[in-house]
DNA sequence: ACCCAACTTTAACGTAGCGTCAAAGTTTTT
DNA sequence: AAAAACTTTGACGCTACGTTAAAGTTGGGT
């Protein structure tokens, strides 16, 4: 009955045109950030060129990371009626919230990039050892009174203070 | 009737002792990463220090941000009856793998970052604007023949093509 | 008018790594 | 022995969808 004539457009278009899917669209719509203009006799969606509008604007915000509770703070501001200068004063709080938020991902990325180079680096140590890691100890680091090679815990145990004492 | 002596502990210490939580371990146990050396006659969980150990281990895994299933895959090599140096071999293919992906992560903020500030930038253009967000188009852009703003699509909807050819 | 391919509908389970109850049992302290 | 503190299993909740499944709709061709 309904050949979504006016532009309008069924599910499957509006997804495509914007780079997403059908799945993502109608969970987009569980959680209140879109709905279609209408729906076609049979029940199906139909979306307008604003709705179009809409998702990509989520999208984009979605592809900052920001969380779909917050998006939908933030594309709901736009109904609030005001000027556009008290609008993008709201928003740039967002955006330089955000902007934080990934600038401390940064550093958590970078420091366990540290944290895995000098694994690498004292793993590498053990690369020449013949001992059987059932063995638990190992001549060189005993001499050095500490925990077997230097990659504890990925090879041995580390000893307890008995053990420790014990080797004493 | 246990004291849970021996130097064995029940899995709230355990739990306490490595910094996480008793959830966690139970669950880490159902994953197959982590078992208790024995049960009290009463049903609860008795961790030895190698247990503690070996959970450190699998937090200090888990601090790089591998999966479980990945971290329950390094684990699981110690007990392959291999030379220390063999496993290293092994295990530092995980650990710069992980590094790639870690430095991927670094870029992908990183291009997050460019983004937001980018977006900032051209939304504080708008600052000054004094237009309400339903009137669609603010002369400044339609005297650039732009869509509204340079901070579409977050105040106004994107003109579509047959708009944009009307104000022209 | 009928058929068929391609599309859409709702519903529901699965993912990862736990958090957070709940109700019942255990251990430890008083 | 009572009470406080701990533990047990079980189960639902979370995010942002992916992935079936079974049934209904659309649009074009004949």
């Amino acid at each position: 009955m309904s050949k979504c004539d006016d532009g309008l457009m069924h599910i499957g278009k509006l997804a495509k045109e914007a780079g997403t899917t059908t799945r993502t669209v109608r969970y987009y719509e569980e959680m209140g950030l879109i709905y279609p203009e209408c729906r076609s006799s049979g029940g199906f969606r139909c979306y307008s060129h604003e709705q179009l509008t809409r998702l990509r604007m989520i999208l984009s915000l979605k592809e900052m990371e920001f969380d779909l509770e917050h998006i939908k703070i933030i594309i709901d501001k736009r109904e609030q009626n005001k000027t556009a200068g008290e609008l993008a004063h709201d928003i740039l709080e967002d955006l330089n919230e955000r902007l934080r938020e990934v600038e401390e991902q940064i550093e958590h990325y970078k420091h366990i990039r540290k944290t895995l180079t000098q694994t690498i680096a004292s793993i590498c140590a053990c690369l020449p050892c013949d001992l059987r890691v059932e063995e638990r100890l190992c001549p060189a680091c005993q001499t050095l009174n500490q925990p077997t090679c230097q990659s504890v815990p990925f090879f041995h145990s580390t000893p307890t203070a008995e053990t420790l004492e014990l080797k004493l």
